[in-house]
RNA sequence: GGGCGAAUGGCGGAACUGGUAGACGCGCACGACUCAAAAUCGUGUUUCGCAAGAAGUGAGAGUUCGAUUCUCUCUUCGCCCA
């Protein structure tokens, strides 16, 4: 069927966009009469252009946003730019530019493309991390946390680089090396400012129980995160010949002190200062360093230690003394920096004592095994009863064993009951150029003199040498020097972590334009906390905590703030996959090189005779170079098809396989609904009765149902599924040509349905359908639910057999009746007994038989 | 090693609180239009079977009149932590 009026993706998408843009529809103002939804998607790092994964959390959020508007809902829907970070300064290294200039030409074009997609942002909105608008109240910020004593100093190890004298971050040591220069990285000791979110541990824990509708996985990330361990702080005596008495350390597992056989410390403790001078030490010290500091890279390692002349003594037992050593595979930041081996219950110190021929002492027994049971080939580390424990022996463990071992300590002074917890506190320097400077000077004895409030921001020198080794500011002399209070100062040269600009742009964004302060209560009180937080699940532990973290810490000793949950629900969305091409010389190959005439076999568009081997579909990325460009597929599609696509096929919590066909039968959907829209409009109505009036009505209200179920649960495939029954539906109607009298009425309501999914093709039907512009999301008309028949299932014996079609609302006698009468299920039950029946009304009739 | 989750046609997936498994899309097959092709439209498409029918939601058990859905064991895969 060709038609004249070829739905022109391109004019009306534009057209619709700069109408909104010049109307400015989604502008968001408080309004106390209207109730408020805050949408916001994980704000994106402009890397230079927009990539699938962006329209998929995009297209979520716009549905999202479009449909609560259309409901009612005075909506927030904001946009930014998480500005600062590495990749641009890598980037200015290497093509000599300002990071500045690098990053607002991105900003530039990425906003461009996100426009294309006619999302519902507020633009007036828009927030760069980069700007001084911004930083200056992140600098302020972090004077109220200093202030707050909840930013502090302390010496800390990184990841450094010797070549390119730079401190890495852990994602840039590759095998123990640095990413750029290749050299082995050594660990350095540097001062470094750090937010004090262990202080909040127990709270960020038990905040977690509020948030129901955060997904369950993302709850237990942050809980494993988070850590929290029920044990004991034991002082053990020490002696030997250093003027040592004790040494504290935690455990969870006190019950097992009868099969203490060492006991470790980190090579940061502070006995470690006694063989500062010890050659052997040193070199140990120095291998050590080269195992990482990651825990992973330390559990993978060999265990190594340097024995001291110290010897420990068990609390439980005074006669035995146990060696203790320096050990790689203890951390000076977990409990104390020391722990106590029991190598038949750890698997880490059974490795350790089987290197050191240290004594490996079973105290526990699975309890199917006889009292003789003996740890031999592996540690046993799970529960049971307690053996060759002298007063211990019998506990079940480690439940009883360890409340009774700590009650015993705890009487005795040897130690005492302690919670722990694995969450660190976030170190938060970075020895970086492109991030919020640090707002603090020291003077000449290093005494930390926060930079008056009135001198914010602390704004960041321009034109620098970034080429230059070590850390870029610290070798900008004149910007270092400050005076205050007629004091000459050095400015800090460290800037802030990036993941601190993210953990608070969602309080921003109430209040973007806000001079005195990074936002106003009026606006927070409104707007916050976020209703829909969108983004990825890689984020799941990180940015979401550190934010949670920072709105407890604006609350902290803070009366006029009352949030400490910034993220009311969280949504997390899957990956945007595609296939991997490799040619035959094992290179990657874009998607868009690639040329296949049977979808098997797969050629170099450029080399027809070359063929390309098909790896497994995997996410998106530049390095394996299976990414599809979003801007293309608009242009070629048109952004409503691009949406309709990215929802369509797999829910969206799950990853997403990007593929041709899909894409193409989205933009001839959009053509054809576009063909059937059309004849819609240009029939006359009439009101004569027909019969199919009454269908029209049950099936769109059917539809609408249908519809919102799937927008509350987030089955946003659904929805289309649904669009591709409301085209056939609606097209077997016209072929019908009978008598309409409510056609186009219901018609609307459905061109409503589908303004969150392709918002430009819908809203050019509805004003080609009708001319006002009062548009609401439709309401179920529960009567047309209600249909006047309904099918039952027959079965026998749980089978399906049959169906009946009989009025709602049929009692069991009259649905027999019926189906004996129809001789239904004659054949299956002559000769037979009905023993029983199940009878559910309108749904089902069971007949047991014999 | 621990935790969490998943497994449904050739493929992506649907199925409200246990009640018609496979919606919808892709792919494929056939047909219409065409000199032909593309595009478009129509029909069909879980498997076995000519059919009647039978089997069928990773495997095995269990609860139930009835299980994709609930319980247990196992397998495989994914993610997180180690």
């Amino acid at each position: 069927m060709l038609s004249s009026t070829r739905y022109n993706f391109k004019l009306v998408e534009e057209k619709w966009q700069s109408l909104w843009t010049k109307n400015k529809s989604f502008k968001a103002k408080i309004d106390n009469n209207k109730k408020k939804f805050y949408c916001l998607e994980m704000f994106p790092y402009p890397s230079g252009k927009i990539h699938m994964g962006h329209v998929r959390n995009y297209a979520i959020g716009d549905v999202l946003s479009r449909y609560k508007s259309l409901s009612g809902f005075n909506v927030l829907h904001p946009m930014g730019w998480d500005a600062f970070g590495m990749p641009a300064e890598n980037a200015a290294k290497e093509n000599n530019l300002d990071p500045k200039i690098w990053t607002n030409k991105n900003i530039s074009t990425m906003k461009n493309q996100l426009k294309k997609l006619g999302l519902s942002i507020d633009w007036s909105r828009e927030i760069s991390t980069c700007s001084e608008d911004y930083y200056k109240h992140q600098q302020i910020f972090f004077l109220e946390l200093l202030e707050k004593g909840l930013v502090y100093r302390k010496e800390n190890y990184v990841n450094w680089d010797p070549v390119d004298e730079t401190v890495l971050a852990n994602e840039q040591v590759i095998d123990g090396k640095g990413w750029r220069s290749g050299a082995v990285v050594e660990r350095k000791k540097l001062n470094q400012w750090f937010f004090n979110i262990s202080k909040f541990a127990e709270d960020l824990l038990d905040g977690l129980d509020n948030l129901d509708t955060w997904p369950n996985k993302v709850k237990v990330m942050q809980k494993n995160w988070i850590g929290k361990s029920y044990g004991c702080e034991i002082t053990f005596k020490v002696n030997g010949n250093l003027p040592v008495k004790d040494i504290k350390c935690f455990t969870t597992r006190p019950d097992t002190l009868f099969g203490f056989s060492f006991l470790a410390i980190s090579v940061d403790h502070e006995i470690a200062k006694f063989y500062s001078n010890n050659q052997k030490f040193l070199k140990f010290k120095e291998e050590c360093s080269k195992t990482g500091t990651t825990e992973e890279a330390i559990a993978v390692g060999e265990k190594i230690g340097f024995k001291t002349d110290l010897m420990a003594t068990n609390p439980l037992d005074s006669k035995q003394k146990v060696p203790v050593y320096f050990a790689n595979f203890v951390l000076m930041d977990y409990g104390f920096g020391a722990v106590f081996g029991c190598p038949a219950h750890d698997q880490r110190d059974f490795d350790f004592a089987k290197k050191y021929n240290l004594e490996i002492k079973t105290v526990v027994k699975p309890k199917d095994q006889k009292d003789d049971f003996e740890v031999k080939n592996e540690a046993y580390p799970g529960p049971g009863l307690l053996i060759n424990s002298d007063f211990l022996n019998g506990l079940e463990a480690p439940e009883n064993s360890v409340i009774e071992t700590i009650k015993i300590l705890e009487k005795q002074k040897l130690g005492k009951e302690k919670i722990n917890f694995r969450l660190k506190d976030w170190g938060v320097s970075r020895q970086r150029y492109w991030g919020c400077p640090i707002p603090v000077a020291y003077d000449e004895k290093g005494q930390v003199h926060p930079i008056p409030k009135t001198m914010l921001p602390v704004k960041l020198p321009e034109n620098i040498d970034l080429t230059l080794k070590g850390n870029p500011l610290d070798s900008q002399n004149k910007w270092k020097e400050v005076n205050i209070d007629g004091k000459k100062l050095i400015r800090e040269t460290d800037t802030l972590d990036t993941f601190v600009c993210s953990s608070w742009y969602y309080l921003r964004f109430c209040s973007p334009r806000e001079m005195s302060y990074g936002f106003n209560k009026e606006d927070i009180d409104y707007w916050m906390p976020v209703d829909q937080y969108i983004g990825g699940v890689e984020h799941a532990i990180l940015h979401l905590l550190y934010s949670r973290f920072f709105m407890r810490a604006i609350n902290y000793e803070n009366s006029s703030f009352n949030l400490k949950e910034p993220f009311q629900s969280l949504f997390t969305q899957g990956m945007v996959c595609h296939e991997t091409y490799k040619d035959s010389n094992n290179n990657w190959v874009n998607p868009d090189q690639v040329l296949t005439n049977d979808g098997k076999k797969f050629f170099l568009k450029d080399k027809p005779l070359e063929e390309i081997k098909v790896g497994p579909s995997e996410s998106m990325s530049k390095s394996k170079k299976n990414t599809i460009d979003p801007e293309e597929m608009i242009k070629t599609y048109g952004a409503d098809s691009v949406r309709l696509f990215i929802l369509s096929d797999s829910p969206p919590e799950k990853d997403i396989q990007w593929s041709d066909s899909g894409m193409s039968s989205a933009y001839k959907f959009i053509q054809k609904f576009w063909v059937m829209s059309e004849s819609i409009i240009k029939i006359t109505e009439n009101n004569e009765i027909d019969l199919i009036n009454n269908e029209i009505d049950v099936f769109t209200n059917h539809a609408i149902h249908k519809i919102n179920n799937a927008l509350e649960k987030f089955r946003y495939n659904v929805i289309i599924a649904t669009f591709h029954e409301i085209y056939s539906f609606f097209n077997k109607v016209l072929e019908n040509k009978k008598n309409y009298s409510n056609l186009k009425n219901n018609f609307e309501k459905i061109l409503v349905l589908m303004i969150p999914v392709t918002p430009h093709l819908a809203n050019e039907c509805l004003l080609n359908l009708r001319k006002e512009d009062d548009i609401k999301w439709p309401e179920i008309n529960y009567e047309h639910l209600k249909t006047a028949k309904s099918e039952i299932v027959i079965q026998i014996n749980g089978k399906k057999r049959n169906i009946i079609s009989i009025f709602k609302g049929a009692d069991e006698e009259t649905v027999f009746k019926s189906i004996k009468e129809m001789k239904l299920i004659e054949k299956y039950i002559k000769d037979k007994e009905i023993i029983k029946t199940i009878f559910i009304k309108d749904k089902i009739i069971n007949f047991i038989i014999k």
